[in-house]
DNA sequence: CATGAATGAGTGTTCATTCAT
DNA sequence: GATGAATGAACACTCATTCAT
């Protein structure tokens, strides 16, 4: 009864001491003796369980993706509010970024380390289902009107991730006591005028927008 | 005559190519022997300008900021209206975070290999130092009331310096063609919005936002 | 009933692949988790057999050596002739070597794997004694008359021993069909007629022979 | 005008010592700290000579085979006789075999460690060349009559090579005091009368044909 | 002034062996 | 008795840096 627990909380040691290490050193600064000793064993031990110091990357990634997914479609759940659901999302995802689990941080920003193909397309693969998530969530609102007309969904969602991913290298410093609900509110507050339409815009809003003139260029199937 | 000349041409492309090692496969999981092998040198010859690894990646950042902190400069220059600069000032960043030169990609993502404690200070100043004009060109807009009341300006800072820093990591594959211009035009356009009191937003609410072409382009599965 | 017999065969088993792995890669590059893995067990249960790798090899030349006695020692019961009981050894020593079992070319081949001197020792033992049978044999011959007289009878043994050992090496891409006891007739051919004297020479043989100088060395008991 | 030559001795030194210890102790058992070590350097150096140990064997094996063929098509090149040619050359190749230089017998014996198909492709081709000159040798005899008919010229060599190259598996503590030279003519003995054709035989079948010289060598207890 | 051969501390990884179960 | 998870010493190899030239 003891057993495949201590096995499970030792590996989540593991990814855990691994995950802050990669964080603040980066991946290829970081040895392997520096994980093992951080989480009370030897190299050899280390390698019992993971193949490869890449490996280990890899599993904490798709660890990071786990929850995160997770996490955010647990958000959305309780309401069923296309808008609301987006801002609960923020908030979801954000929250787990920000968490003492830093592997999310270390899948954002330490992606090149990951040089093996199969393990990279692994994870794009992940990556690439969670973003389709989010493009359901702003898929939905758009749909249901509540973005303005003319918005570009996919630019939407880049700025957004951007500015939330981006969270991660200021929050320690310049958080200012904020927690990561009340930056993801701010946040919220910074885009809702600019994207919702009138409906949803609060009450003391009207105004038109920026043009950015010309003919918008296609929008191009995405290759890598 | 021609010797100063070429010695300055060296080292800038040795901080070239580094820049582009460094973006592509990461600071520390980049050797010496490739950076001048790349440069067309040995690596003795390297160490001959630089005593360190990290001395010519902080010479890399250094430069990197100098470029940003001058472009930048330069594009608010040619006007004295507040709005005008901050877009000015956000197409210029993204230009140069976007060119050939990887440096400011580098800068902002390979930040933690920098390990030496004077030379991180020194550049977190120099960092400082630009995130103050920034702050500057904000507070100018707010000063005149171009900005709404009860803005968080700082909070609007870091939003938009994560928006525009994340630009760097889908440019290549999502960028659709887009100029960095346009790119930052489109951000622009979602923020102003939102951000920018009545008298300064477009008379006209039907005007075109920002089409970027016709109706709202469906959001296709993503493949990469 | 079964149990012993299963554990009989799974040691059996054990060395058979282990000689198959020695042969094809070396000892010191064959891994225990291969060998454990090969014979269908994990490492632990390998060393609850074999206390170590070493006494696995140790374990694996002596029943070559063991095989190798048994079948030379079967093959010359069946005749009294000296020559022709070492035409059938001769013969029965290539069979063994050119078997499946890999273990005879393993004992030849790999034999400075053995670093334990009291193993290193046994093998010696039991290799001076499969040697020393060699002698005998050759000895008989000798003494009865079918050997030419001055001939260096430990040399030839030597001789006789590199020729038929080497053709492990080469059997398996040259022996263009040749049978084990084909190869062996075809060396006997080559050797006779000069080892043998006149009238155990076809018949159209005459001629002289080599003197290895004096008279032929006595056989004492090979002792190391 | 020191400095090649050091460099070139150096290079010779560290493939000397490396030969010695594959020889004696196999070359997956001998570690690159080992032959460092002996070479008097450290594994670094050595590693900026050779990218990786097997690299150093490779290069070992070419330089056997190097002399093997220099020393042999030097030692044919006195004489016409081809049988002659082909005696003297079986002096030289035992010569080199059992000289100073561990090479050939590495090349023989540690044949399974080169793993890389590439380099294991660059020496089967040498040792083909080289087996090819002896083939050439052979043929040159039996062209000129001096090869009994009906001998299958590629068995003779294979069993010869066999006798000859095992020769140095026994040769350190068996020889008793002979000389290469004697060893390799006291087996041309053995061969001649069964190979060769009646008037290439000595005439008097009394007379020393290949005298080893004196009285036999006692054959002394045999240690190893 | 510039080089490139040489270094050696340190890397990720292996693997025979142990031992609690 | 038999297992397989865990070990840790040792491995081949890397690479930023040095220094004689």
């Amino acid at each position: 009864m003891t057993k495949p627990f201590d096995a499970a909380a030792s590996i989540d040691k593991l990814l855990d001491v691994a995950a802050g290490l990669f964080r603040r050193k980066g991946f290829a600064a970081t040895t392997v003796r520096e994980i093992a000793n951080a989480a009370g064993m030897l190299p050899g031990s280390l390698h019992y369980r993971y193949a490869s110091k890449e490996a280990l990357l890899v599993s904490l990634m798709e660890r990071a993706i786990g929850r995160l997914t997770e996490s955010v479609r647990e958000a959305v759940a309780s309401t069923r509010d296309p808008a609301e659901r987006l801002r609960l999302a923020l908030r979801a995802h954000l929250r787990v970024l920000l968490s003492d689990d830093d592997a999310v941080y270390v899948m954002l920003y330490d992606w090149r380390a990951v040089s093996n193909d199969t393990a990279r397309e692994a994870i794009v693969r992940m990556r690439d289902t969670y973003e389709a998530f989010w493009d359901g969530l702003i898929y939905e609102a758009a749909g249901s009107g509540q973005i303005r007309p003319r918005i570009d969904l996919k630019l939407l969602r880049l700025f957004g991730f951007g500015a939330i991913n981006w969270v991660a290298q200021w929050y320690e410093d310049h958080a200012g006591g904020r927690s990561p609900e009340q930056i993801a509110d701010a946040f919220w507050a910074f885009m809702a005028l600019g994207v919702f339409a009138e409906d949803r815009r609060p009450a003391d809003e009207d105004g038109a927008f920026v043009a950015l003139g010309g003919a918008a260029p296609p929008l191009e199937p995405v290759r890598r």
